[in-house]
DNA sequence: CGTTGCTTTGACCACTTGGTCAAATCAAGC
DNA sequence: GCTTGATTTGACCAAGTGGTCAAAGCAACG
């Protein structure tokens, strides 16, 4: 559920243009480097009008947060008992990746929220956050015990692939940097299959 | 080589203090977050007196970071082909992982500078950085041609080795959120060591 | 056309911030 | 104790920042 929906189309493009232009700065310059002023431009706004649709610089941001949250965590939820236990957790990575592929400015704001000490989410990440990796973590724990996939500490199995598939958004910079410019991702793709193939197949 | 030597013990002593106290702000805040008051309390000078031994804000905050660059790569320097190729490349994960938990604002305050863009280290990542993976990568590959570890990317295999051991440093919040506090590094060693013997292991 | 309510803006303010400077303090050799 | 050079500081400044506000523009409806 989105705040108080907003009543005029003019007003929904508005604050849609605002929040993507904050998507656009914060996960850029990250939330003290980045200003009203180069929001609102980005946005195609003057900043008194900026602020006609949101109150605050701090608003914008939370309003990204906790709408990221959600969208972040999305395909681990996907992660279900239905049999197959390998292929699940496969399609989890390969998930995981193509959002760090398609969405890295997502992927970089969170990061640099987390790096702060996540000042504005440690609520969530202590609440929901834990409670949906506990009970992931519990499905994992009975795909071992019936010998499905090898033995491993689920929590730390799902830490690696967070891990890995952010690494090649939030150090796109320095992976492009090493690899001469070239895209990573293929390359990531074929490698963190077989990484958790091996370590998982029984 | 440190820029020019400090004469007196005094202004060694400060400027180390200095060093120190922006390691500590400017791993916590990052780099627009930081300001040099809050620098200056944290080595307990005044802000006058701290620029007295540094030209700029910005002067401190580099001083750091080439420092670092050099201390953060040491660990792959020593990886050597010396006979046993997979206990060499558990050592690095080993010693990576130390400097994690050792020394977890260096990693994060490089973090901070890689998810900007790394705007003022990009040319040490393009030379020096990309040079030494190019010449490790080199290494891997003659342990695969001779059968000594299994045939994976070497670039990606470093790349996965930093993705998993910093992560422990520069998301340690959310990693001891989901764990509940515990520590997570007796875990993550098991689980890091298993996960790149079953990977590459012959 | 004129009223009404939504939208936009220029001018402005208080506060923070990086950095300067002249003057004061201090330490050590003479 | 006095001189000399290193060290420290209070006062200050210019630029940038988040945010306010009253007034102006604008669209739609009677």
């Amino acid at each position: 559920m989105t705040k108080s929906a907003p009543r005029t189309r003019i007003q929904e493009k508005n604050r849609s243009a605002i929040l993507e232009a904050g998507l656009e700065v914060f996960s850029k310059f990250g939330y003290r480097g980045s200003t009203v002023d180069k929001i609102a431009e980005a946005a195609g706004l003057s900043k008194p009008n900026l602020l006609y649709y949101f109150p605050s610089k701090e608003a914008i941001y939370l309003e990204l947060l906790s709408g990221l949250l959600d969208t972040w965590l999305d395909p681990l939820r996907a992660l279900n008992d239905d049999g197959k236990a390998l292929p699940e957790i496969l399609d989890y990575v390969g998930r995981k990746l193509d959002m760090a592929r398609d969405f890295p400015r997502e992927s970089r704001l969170f990061a640099n929220e987390i790096l702060q000490g996540a000042p504005r989410i440690e609520d969530a990440l202590k609440g929901d956050l834990k409670t949906l990796v506990d009970e992931k973590a519990e499905v994992i724990r009975h795909w071992i015990a019936a010998g499905k996939i090898k033995d491993v500490d689920p929590h730390h199995l799902i830490f690696s692939i967070w891990a890995l598939t952010q690494h090649y958004a939030d150090f796109d910079t320095q992976v492009r940097a090493v690899l001469g410019g070239q895209d990573p991702f293929p390359g990531a793709e074929h490698y963190l299959e077989q990484l958790f193939t091996s370590r998982l197949k029984p």
